[in-house]
DNA sequence: TAAAAATGGTTTTAAATTGAAACCTATATG
DNA sequence: CATATAGGTTTCAATTTAAAACCATTTTTA
């Protein structure tokens, strides 16, 4: 791809695609959140080629999502960590599963988001006003904010003329 | 990729990848919640390969993600909407849209959801429990459901053990 | 203390995917 | 009837991915 799109323009969802764009690096933001942290590991459970593994890490590591730390106790030892902005990725991943485990797995209780403490699954997520009240899906618009480039509010301004 | 990964097993979030997993699909639909609905419109809006687009809107279809629907106007011109399962992607869509801007956007008022009557602000998403209370991300642990398969459960087995 | 194993990579080559452009078919319009 | 429009498909070159082998350090074992 890359022709209009990706980092060229300010969109925040067009920059997700840099990293999320491919088959992979959900599944290693999952592993890292179960509490994956090295790199043959993330080999094994997903069965990612090396090389590939090795260039996602890469980015994720450029983007700030992930800290390369090598071990201190053990010279051949690196550990891949979460950074503050991984670690915000929470409710998306935890949107991501509710969504897909209604729509294309049936509901089937396969993976929880629960708890620590008390062992309570955490409940769908839900958009809501400021006082907490739940706004219907239909009652929402995207619009372009202030510093959003010229591609862009040109795009929504064709999208409110249809 | 496609070794031990994806729908072959139930894993909600290996199966997201299904269609998540590409740099396309996430931009397709943000064009559908702008409001494109047409072939043509994709590829201009996004700069998109005719092929490409077409065959993303094909597994679109066969995930009941979106709905092909031929006009009944003109002959020629074919709708391609969100369904109920589409437009239930919204949380995702803001969520994703709220971590951008603000860790790799640097907070820029770029794009925002509104609600439609009032014009305000969609607040940040927000992790609760049933309460409506925050939950602190620490406090939050991803577990095996019962409907997990064997993989899935030694996979949180392991990570348990560490 | 020398040999073997572990760890995190890189390199190489074949296979699959993508992008760009041209082409095609059916319907509408002048 | 001729032309334009819409939604595709086909073809072929360029890029990306997968699999396997290889490599450099550091640690463990005999």
């Amino acid at each position: 791809m890359e022709k209009i799109n990706a980092f060229d323009t300010n969109c925040p969802m067009a920059r997700v695609t840099e990293f999320l764009g491919d088959g992979w690096t959900l599944l290693l933001l999952r592993e890292a959140f179960i509490g994956t942290r090295r790199f043959n590991d993330f080999e094994r459970e997903l069965g990612i080629a090396r090389n590939i593994l090795s260039v996602r890490l890469k980015k994720l590591v450029d983007l700030g999502i992930f800290v390369r730390k090598p071990s201190s106790q053990d010279g051949r030892v690196v550990e891949y960590r979460l950074s503050e902005a991984g670690l915000a990725l929470l409710p998306v991943l935890i949107s991501l599963s509710q969504w897909s485990t209604k729509w294309l797995c049936s509901g089937d209780d396969v993976v929880r988001f629960v708890d620590k403490e008390s062992g309570e699954e955490i409940p769908t997520l839900r958009v809501t006003d400021r006082q907490g009240r739940p706004i219907d899906r239909h009652q929402i618009r995207m619009v372009a904010g202030e510093r959003a480039d010229d591609t862009i509010k040109a795009r929504y301004a064709r999208a409110a003329n249809s």
